[in-house]
RNA sequence: GUGGGUAUAGCUUAGUUGGUUAAAGCGCCAGUUUGUGGCACUGGAGACCGUCGGUUCGACUCCGACUAUCCACCCCA
């Protein structure tokens, strides 16, 4: 196929036969964050480079390998949003809505674009549900944000997900953890793939989650960074923990989830699916960031956040085949059997619509034939007949669809309240 | 970045050990006597068989490269 005609490479085309599943999920959404308070943002798809080198980290694979950077005709360097959460924190520093008080709670559908090998849930742009609270430090916000995505889930009918959480600590503790990892894995050094020899100097705490059977066998005995947290920071996931056997949320400590961006602190947590076979795919991830205002250069405050590939979600949806529902159908087809009727069918449309029913008329020229057969095509609830006979007597049949049963209505005055008697029996 | 699979009408696919006009279903369009859809029947349009090159008298079929796509790993949403 030509290129011309050919979207790009990990891109896709939502068709109307699916657009309608994206509105339904992304108002779920929006509803849902709204229900706790989160109002929408929006900002644009590329930022500064630099923003997201600081942001995001510069040794993650991110930044080092999957951005869309390019050049603009000032010869500023543009990055397309990888992710979600520091374009909104960047938003927030730069219109200082941290002054209007916290906690300070935002919303987001945004496309994101990483460079990667397309697979299955993975595309080189996609979109991305996330929330943001900004300014409370309290294990309360990292549950609450949590609740938001259970009972988002519940509420689009997903059952099979399942949470698991752990606490990276700050960077106070995660210094202590991390010297004791490399001790660790030091010992085994030979035994270690290769990215994980180079982790071991970089970020050995990556090395926990390497998917390696051998460097796996090592990290299982590896130390936990649950023994290396601080006070605070103990105590902090212990109320999380708390917090969310209260709320009746079960969950799973996973202390292998470190999360790949470099700006989490203390709690994270992903949610996984067992979709199809053995495939485990992160439907959705968040954590606390408690540093990352703080690297881009605004005041230290406290953050906590979580994302949702919409993707991923519907392609789960659907493999669960769960049922969304299908868009309105047509309230009434106008068909036309000759052309004299044409100017009535259109007042008539305009009529309805303008009354909010869905309705359609005849705009191609079909036959009468083919008008109804179009009618039928698109499930039309109701067929309104137009012609000669009908423009002289003011009075035409409609007929349901569905069960055949016919009405005469008149085309005079009364031509609205008749028919909206009948559409809405 | 690493590994594997696939590439034939809009969609889903057939295509026999390479042999002449490349099939089918769905969808689309039209008709089955005149102004009432769905069902059934009939007919029609629609493919230079991903691209380029090679082997051969002859390639959709074999070989190679490229491109695209899907899947897995890595990583992540």
């Amino acid at each position: 196929m030509n290129l011309l005609t050919k979207a790009v490479r990990g891109t896709q085309d939502i068709l109307p036969a699916d657009s309608y599943k994206w509105k339904f999920v992304q108002n779920i959404m929006l509803n849902e964050a709204n229900l706790y308070g989160f109002k929408e943002i929006r900002t644009p798809v590329f930022e500064h480079t630099e923003l997201f080198d600081r942001g995001v980290g510069d040794d993650t694979d991110i930044v080092q390998k999957e951005m869309y950077t390019f050049n603009d005709k000032g010869g500023r360097s543009l990055t397309l949003k990888p992710e979600g959460t520091v374009a909104a924190v960047r938003a927030v520093l730069e219109h200082g809505l941290l002054n209007d008080g916290v906690p300070l709670k935002l919303t987001y559908i945004t496309p994101c674009y990483r460079y990667e090998k397309p697979q299955s849930g993975r595309y080189r742009e996609f979109y991305q549900f996330g929330v943001e609270t900004f300014g409370a430090a309290s294990p309360e916000a990292d549950v609450e944000i949590i609740c938001l995505a259970t009972t988002l889930f519940e509420r689009l009918g997903i059952l099979d997900l399942s949470l698991e959480i752990n606490s990276i600590g700050c960077p106070k503790c995660r210094q202590e953890y991390r010297s004791a990892l490399k001790k660790y894995f030091e010992k085994y050094r030979e035994n270690l793939c290769s990215t994980c020899i180079v982790r071991l100097e970089k970020n050995p705490m990556r090395i926990v989650d390497c998917k390696n059977p051998d460097c796996q066998k090592i990290a299982a005995d590896a130390p936990s960074i649950i023994d290396f947290l601080c006070k605070d920071c103990r105590l902090h996931f212990n109320d999380v923990k708390n917090y969310l056997n209260g709320a009746g949320i079960t969950y799973k400590i996973n202390p292998k989830i470190v999360r790949g961006l470099d700006y989490y602190t203390r709690t994270v947590f992903e949610f996984v699916s067992s979709l199809d076979s053995n495939r485990n795919l992160v439907c959705g991830g968040g954590g606390r960031y408690d540093g990352l205002i703080e690297e881009i250069g605004g005041p230290t405050t406290p953050a906590v956040g979580f994302g949702i590939g919409i993707e991923r979600l519907i392609l789960l949806m659907q493999s669960q085949g769960i049922e969304i529902p299908k868009p309105n159908r047509c309230d009434v087809f106008i068909a036309t059997a000759d052309k004299s009727a044409q100017a009535k069918a259109l007042s008539l449309s305009k009529i309805l619509r303008e009354a909010s029913f869905y309705a359609e008329f005849d705009i191609v020229e079909k036959s009468l034939k083919a008008q109804l057969k179009y009618a039928n095509k698109i499930n039309a609830k109701f067929l309104l007949v137009l012609g000669e006979k009908e423009l002289a007597e003011k009075k035409a049949e409609i007929k349901n669809m569905d069960s055949g049963e016919k009405f005469v209505i008149s085309l005079d005055n009364n031509f609205f309240i008749e028919v909206k008697n009948i559409l809405t029996n």
